[in-house]
DNA sequence: CTGTTGGCACACCGCCGACAA
DNA sequence: TTGTCGGCGGTGTGCCAACAG
């Protein structure tokens, strides 16, 4: 043996220098995962970034440090996304180098918008669980009939048996070669010589999937996604997870006092959810109101690597962590689902998330309503999901009805470009026009349609609809609000924090402490407070009998909250 | 196969509940290895914990963040030491609680004192570099003779051949079965049934170790050493190294201002140095006075586990990092090895980890001087080291020179108890009487020594010695110190820094601000460098032509800069 | 005394169709 | 259509003594 490289750690590095395939990476990331782009604004979570850290060490870390200067988050202009794979166990991640920014160019809100239209989950591909056969030393692997023709090179089926070599190369650019044959009685696709060193090498079990890929150039590429149960547990001997997390906040910190940039790793496999949010996305999020009782749908991964969407209900509203993340946006609202398969799904989600349904029509089931809709699962996702969701929501105002215009300008939340100007010029003729269509009375609204034709709403009553646990009428009371009077509060607060941005953090703090003595209401979390308790036309409901006594239930107007 | 427990990753912290065998995890840990007891005062040098992220991570980092606030070195009481091995790899490592103090009691620093008595390696142990016949497939292990006669149960030579079945629990408390065999032509003593699992197992190659320990019970210990090319390298696709490195400061500066304890890490493997030093210990190290050209000695580890001390000499002193840790104690002594293989020895060291040879006889080859100190290689290390090195470095004023009584009061170094007496009392008939061998001048010194009986030195004049590359004469002639005015200098110092401890640390630089423009003699760093410049009869030297432009070569006279 | 090698036996890896779900 | 099984052939693991350094 020359020069041992090691199997065990093989060369760190070497492969890295290449880059990784994006389709691939994608491919192993998952149908869910998708990266902004490099020079666009994003919405940065330390939160998120925490958990990201909690659920590597897996374990609960009882001492989380609180950074009273850390904001819950932060706009970065995204300078820098790498994507990696660790060598030894292919897990994929991306590192992104993010800066706070305090203001931002047309060009970068552009770019971020643009991110949304990006779907880079591979076409030609398929991905396939692993089952005991499959792992066993036994034999090879059972390649799907259809994904074998979809994807493999045709087969000369004239030779008997029909056989040919494979060749597929994985993350790191190693090449992988195997039999590949059509036998057996019935007849039926096999990988078989050079199977067994694939997956003990990659030391696959039964319940990881392989994903195979066939690029524009038809070369065949190769991945892994292993099981959950699987994720690297990281056991870190090298620095305890307290310091990990107070690295996490402090880097974060230190960038936010500075205006400087700092490096993230996101493990898209590892990390409970997304927590660098396209600002474009975030901003569109921003545009629903979020109620109690509020229905909605959200999309999560299939076995088989497509999407699935599944039903819930908005049951509270709070902060996750009101010590240590005040007023923060993430996962602040308590969701129950439809499907009670307990565990799998989250308790609680962030707003954007979420694929809100219009709560009036809640006891509508979506079968009815979208015939025109049939999503394919398996599909990819593009940036018409949530423009989707709303016609989904409200179809008696799309196409289904005769609106054909109507979508570019009512339904979706505000372009970018458009709220820009808005926003610019001081102007609030667009609110008035009607946008924010969820903030829109859905009292009138269920009026007028109810009016019009009562029976299309009686006549399908939902076929065996879990009885929702909250007051849905309580819940859709407090949706009349005033849009005019609640956009100059999104903005003022993060106008707010940019001259804090650029102030190193002991002055900050030095700072700080000044006007907790003198001026309260100028410090950046008394501020989220002041602007709640503004005189607005909304009301606050309090269900504090029904929820956890964790939870918040308080409803501010703002829809920055 | 029932519940796959995941070969790959085995269930995380299982094995970690019960605690871990002692003298298994020094024996892997190396002979060098000596944690401070729990209970025990001890300096804690976050440069060397940054070195440790940094090897860890096997890369350079080149942003490193500066923790201005954050000293040098931090005198902690070392509250608990668990001992730990990484589940995947079996790689040894301890968790140590830290809490930065500003007054310590009488008895802590005892038990300081009380942890540099223990010797932890194993007695009845042996260690073996895997051949590659060991480690193929195609045999088992052959053990050394010694090793197996004086380590595994005896065999009943009556069988033919003798044979029996050898039960090793590894640091998880893991069984493994082995078939021990005693056959061959000549006899020899080999495991056959159940190595080649074990090596497969623990991924062990050609190169890394093993090591087989008798504990007190008779219970067989197994253990492994991988060798240093195969360290685990933690791709660590969740935290930057960038935040690694934040976290390790920003968990150190935080304790620090608030003198709340924190968690560290210590891989004795992966870390270059340990950085965790008991006071006791750093404290004896300290009334050595450095100097250029000062010849030392500095214990390596064997291939066989055990000691050996190589020969060097002082080149430089100066600050590693004179940016981010200016006036550092952690490893401010460049050196050079009289035995040049470059590389396996470190170029810079700091003054705890060495025994010095006072100077003027750094010509006199050591087996001269220490016919009577024939240290077994391979013993185990114990406290009487740092004396021995001074018995052996003025062994003129020790036993083979007829003055039996010395060793207790005027060479080692002043004990703890003796330290703290002289310190409560503020007097210094300590240092009168004959304290600090190393301060007092060398110059006379030799002038008494030579005029006595010059032949002793001049008959061995040191055979084939590498040309020192410093002015030695120069050099030697700093050491003409006061050790009177030197030692209120020590202790002003850290009496100067423990109201700074208990100082919340935005306050403190708003302090520290504050006294840079109005009193600067008073913050922490230009104290040093006052005392530097105060009036004492030292002299500096400033040697900027030889020493590299990165190297400070001035030499302060506080023994404690 | 111990590292490597050739010889040899047998266990299990891995290819095959037969079933059955 | 595809997961598992019994069948069987061949490779490679692993025990042995013979060398040699």
């Amino acid at each position: 043996m020359k020069a041992p490289t090691n199997g065990f750690l093989p060369n760190s590095g070497e492969g890295e220098r290449k880059s990784i395939n994006s389709e691939l990476w994608h491919g192993c990331a998952g149908p869910l995962v998708s990266l902004p782009p490099a020079g666009s604004l994003v919405v940065y979570f330390p939160q998120g970034h925490s958990e990201q850290v909690a659920a590597s060490m897996q374990k609960q870390t009882d001492f989380i440090p609180s950074y009273p200067n850390l904001p819950s988050k932060l706009i970065c202009m995204l300078h820098n996304v790498t994507l990696h794979a660790d060598t030894e166990t292919d897990e994929v991640y991306a590192q992104m180098t993010l800066q706070p920014v305090s203001k931002y160019e047309k060009e970068a809100i552009l770019a971020s918008d643009m991110g949304l239209k990006q779907s880079r989950q591979p076409s030609d591909f398929f991905c396939k669980t692993l089952t005991a056969s499959d792992t066993s030393t036994h034999g090879g692997f059972s390649v799907p009939r259809r994904a074998a023709e979809k994807i493999f090179p045709p087969l000369d089926y004239s030779m008997q048996p029909p056989a040919q070599e494979l060749v597929a190369s994985d993350l790191h650019d190693n090449n992988w070669t195997f039999r590949h044959i059509y036998r057996g009685q019935p007849k039926r696709h096999l990988l078989t010589t050079g199977w067994s060193v694939f997956v003990s090498t990659k030391r696959l079990f039964a319940g990881d999937s392989v994903l195979f890929i066939r690029d524009e150039k038809s070369q065949l590429l190769l991945g892994i996604k292993r099981a959950n149960r699987q994720q690297s547990a990281l056991s870190s001997s090298v620095i305890s997870s307290d310091s990990m997390h107070i690295g996490v906040l402090a880097a974060a910190a230190h960038a936010a006092a500075n205006n400087s940039p700092f490096t993230i790793f996101f493990n898209p496999r590892a990390s409970p959810s997304e927590f660098v949010i396209p600002l474009a996305k975030y901003n569109k999020a921003m545009y629903t109101q979020a109620s109690l009782g509020m229905r909605f749908r959200m999309v999560f991964e299939t076995e088989e690597s497509g999407v699935r969407r599944y039903m819930g209900t908005i049951t509270g509203i709070g902060d996750m962590d009101p010590v240590r993340w005040k007023n923060s946006q993430w996962r602040n609202l308590q969701v129950g689902w439809d499907e009670s398969t307990t565990g799998e799904r989250p308790s609680r989600v962030s707003l954007w998330e979420i694929e809100p349904v219009v709560t009036p029509f809640y006891i509508c089931p979506p079968p009815f309503f979208r015939p025109k809709f049939p999503k394919q699962p398996g599909m990819p996702e593009d940036e018409s999901d949530i423009e989707d969701a709303f016609k989904r929501a409200m179809p008696w105002l799309g196409d289904d009805f005769g609106m054909k215009d109507a979508s570019s300008s009512i339904f979706p939340g505000l372009s970018l470009v458009q709220w820009m100007s808005m926003q610019q010029n001081n102007q609030f003729s667009a609110a008035q026009s009607g946008y924010f269509p969820s903030m829109v009375s859905p009292n009138s609204l269920h009026g007028n349609l109810s009016s019009d034709d009562p029976s299309k709403l009686l006549n399908f009553h939902a076929p065996v609809m879990p009885a929702p646990t909250v007051q849905f009428n309580k819940a859709n009371s407090q949706n009349q609000v005033n849009p005019l009077q609640q956009l100059p509060a999104v903005w003022s607060q993060q106008q707010q924090l940019q001259p804090l941005l650029q102030t190193p953090i002991n002055q900050l703090q030095q700072q700080r402490q000044q006007q907790q003595q003198q001026e309260p209401h100028h410090s950046p979390q008394q501020q989220q407070l002041t602007s709640t308790s503004a005189p607005t036309t909304s009301t606050t409901i309090t269900a504090a009998t029904t929820a956890p006594a964790t939870t918040t239930t308080v409803m501010p107007t703002s829809s920055f909250k």
